[in-house]
DNA sequence: GCAAGGTC
């Protein structure tokens, strides 16, 4: 009997897609008891030495199979001080709704030889992928263990995977362990304290969770953190010069190289001198090539920043929508921190397939004509998922009007990274007058390239500029001071706060969008509008008790050395650098957990001493 | 009734 091979992928999508591979395309499908998604396939294979032929299995997860909890005795939220969930003890039970999809594996384990890991080849899917092994191993011990590497499902890559295979890397399945404990231990801790410490003191709160978390926390921070700014702004005045030239029919306005002052007088006085030299002398007339480059092909979060920006969907909606063109086969995957393309993946054909298509069906067909151009590759790469692009043309009929947008909005960008810059010519002119220089600036745009496609850039020519050669004399026809005050900044929009969120490392690109939601709901931001129609933003302002939690924990440490607010993001930064450290070897597990938790020990125990502060915030902020 | 991370 030929040699059996189980193959375990991180989601029914991927074993459906690797099955295809292995087998060229025929395969039995069957059902599994107790889980409508999971799906096993059966194939023959050659793997090549040391396995040769082999009769397959292909299977999947979803997602993580197990979690982490406390002990019974200890999930009540009365059955001990909050502090002791530090170091209650946790087991890892595999989820109630996974126990088929557990069973499943140690059942086709059984009378497997070996054991093939086809997780995501990232840190969550390394650890996917220990529990994947844990139920294996739980069904067969002598099961060999063996991972397959790869980062699309594009069809060579997947063959090449399956032939070389490589061992689990253990170091990043212990540093998500570490993670998972920590959130868990912390987040248990400080939301049970702050919840039952706060309830008491004012009456709004009584029924409410007043959760705390890791990544929720440092995301409210940003919100509050310019909320402040935009409070605290004090606008000033300041003055500038303006010099304008009429010639040719044409007005030219020069703009100032210091931009503007803040005194009054010292600008006055140098409009004098301007005014009393009369002439202003041209000292540059360059004329240069400019170009506007194409954009970078899509990742996750740059789809919910420019879809919030844009198609005017928060990036909860924009992720759903996404996933339902995924499910349905339009659209690649769109959880995705890479924005390069794999050479492997075939983009002319992917264009190829917009052409029926009765608004960029024409674009792509001339890109195929010859205007083509390989796209740009950004420096991100997550190693498991190739940018988001269309994977075929849909008929916008078959689409309702959110996933309509999110759709064309992904083919028009993917199409963009696929086209030639714009180009340009511009020019910059430079004068001195009196002891002050002006510059003005032209633009003519050449070739729109990329703009006919992705309506979402605009980059217009300028007015004309009139000749101008260097070294000649003019007389400005105006030269005036102008006053102006500085404006404040305006609130958070959800766009600028995914991008502060992915700078900082709060999240990762599948989570962003619901740390936002979290807050949402637990009513520590709220979102208004501003504007209206298409300069519509939405802005995101802490309620009363955000802004309580976030000055509450500012003065709890304030005055504490190296004690560092919740509210911000060096602590979750730190952690990070300790998972960090797990995969290069460095430290171990056990190691980070208990410095972590002794980090995370200190600030709570600070808190719990100093709780009159989060109480007195939360009344200042709530008892009117 | 707590977290964050996978995915449906």
């Amino acid at each position: 009997m030929a040699r059996k091979i189980l193959c375990v992928a991180e989601k029914p999508a991927i074993a459906r897609a690797v099955a295809t591979h292995l087998s060229g395309g025929s395969f039995q499908t069957h059902a599994i008891r107790g889980n409508q998604y999971v799906k096993n396939y059966e194939f023959d294979f050659n793997f090549g030495e040391p396995w040769g032929n082999c009769s397959v299995t292909m299977t999947s997860v979803i997602g993580h199979l197990t979690g982490l909890d406390f002990d019974r005795q200890y999930k009540g939220w009365m059955s001990c001080p909050p502090g002791a969930l530090f170091e209650a003890p946790v087991q890892e039970d595999v989820d109630k709704d996974k126990l088929p999809i557990a069973e499943n594996i140690r059942n086709q384990a059984r009378y497997s030889k070996a054991l093939f890991i086809w997780t995501d080849c990232d840190r969550e899917g390394e650890h996917i992928g220990a529990e994947v092994r844990n139920q294996a191993k739980a069904g067969n011990s002598r099961i060999e263990v063996k991972r397959a590497r790869f980062s699309n499902t594009e069809r060579a890559h997947v063959l090449r995977a399956a032939r070389e295979p490589v061992e689990l890397d253990e170091f990043q399945a212990n540093a998500v362990a570490a993670r998972i404990e920590l959130d868990l231990r912390i987040g248990a801790a400080f939301t049970r304290l702050q919840t039952l410490q706060l309830q008491a003191v004012v009456a709004v709160l009584k029924e409410k969770v007043i959760s705390y978390g890791s990544c929720q926390f440092p995301t409210l921070g940003f919100v509050v953190d310019r909320y402040l700014r935009v409070q605290n702004f004090k606008p000033e005045t300041f003055w500038g010069i303006k010099v304008m030239l009429q010639r040719e029919g044409k007005k030219v306005n020069f703009l100032w190289k210091r931009v503007h002052l803040f005194d009054r007088a010292a600008v006055t006085m140098m409009l004098e001198r301007c005014l009393i030299a009369k002439q202003a002398k041209v000292t540059e007339v360059n004329q240069k090539p400019k170009s506007k480059w194409r954009p970078l092909p899509l990742t996750t979060v740059d789809l919910q920043m420019m879809g919030s920006r844009f198609l005017r969907l928060d990036s909860q909606t924009i992720m759903k929508v996404a996933e339902a063109l995924y499910t349905k086969g339009y659209i690649s995957y769109p959880r995705t921190e890479t924005d390069q393309f794999d050479k492997a993946i075939d983009l002319k054909k992917l264009v190829e397939k917009q052409f029926p298509d009765g608004q960029w069906g024409q674009y792509a067909k001339d890109l195929i004509d010859g205007k083509f151009r390989t796209p740009r590759s950004g420096r991100h790469n997550d190693k498991a998922h190739p940018p988001i692009h269309p994977v075929c043309w849909v008929s916008p009929s078959q689409l309702n009007s959110n996933e309509k947008k999110v759709y064309e909005f992904v083919v028009r960008r993917f199409l963009a990274c696929c086209s030639d810059d714009a180009k340009g010519q511009g020019t910059d002119i430079e004068i001195q007058y009196g002891e002050e220089k002006f510059h003005a600036n032209g633009l003519i745009v050449l070739e729109r390239n990329y703009l006919d496609v992705y309506v979402y850039d605009k980059w217009e020519s300028s007015q004309q500029l009139p000749n101008f050669e260097r070294g000649e004399l003019f007389e400005p026809t105006e030269a005036n001071i102008y006053e102006g005050k500085t404006t404040a900044p305006s609130y958070l929009t959800e766009p600028e706060l995914i991008g502060l969120m992915d700078a900082n490392g709060i999240g990762t690109d599948a989570t962003m969008a619901e740390h936002i939601a979290k807050i949402k709901e637990r009513e520590y931001v709220v979102v208004h509008p501003r504007g209206s129609g298409r300069s519509k933003v939405e802005e995101l302002i802490p309620t009363r008790l955000g802004i309580a939690l976030v000055e509450g924990y500012d003065n709890v440490v304030a005055g504490l050395p190296n004690s560092i607010s919740l509210s911000k993001p060096f602590l979750r930064k730190e952690m990070e650098l300790r998972m960090l450290e797990i995969c290069a070897g460095s430290k171990t597990r056990q190691e980070v957990v208990q410095q972590s938790l002794d980090m995370y020990r200190e600030v709570f125990i600070h808190t719990q001493r100093r709780i009159e502060m989060l109480k007195a915030a939360c009344r200042k902020y709530l008892n009117e």
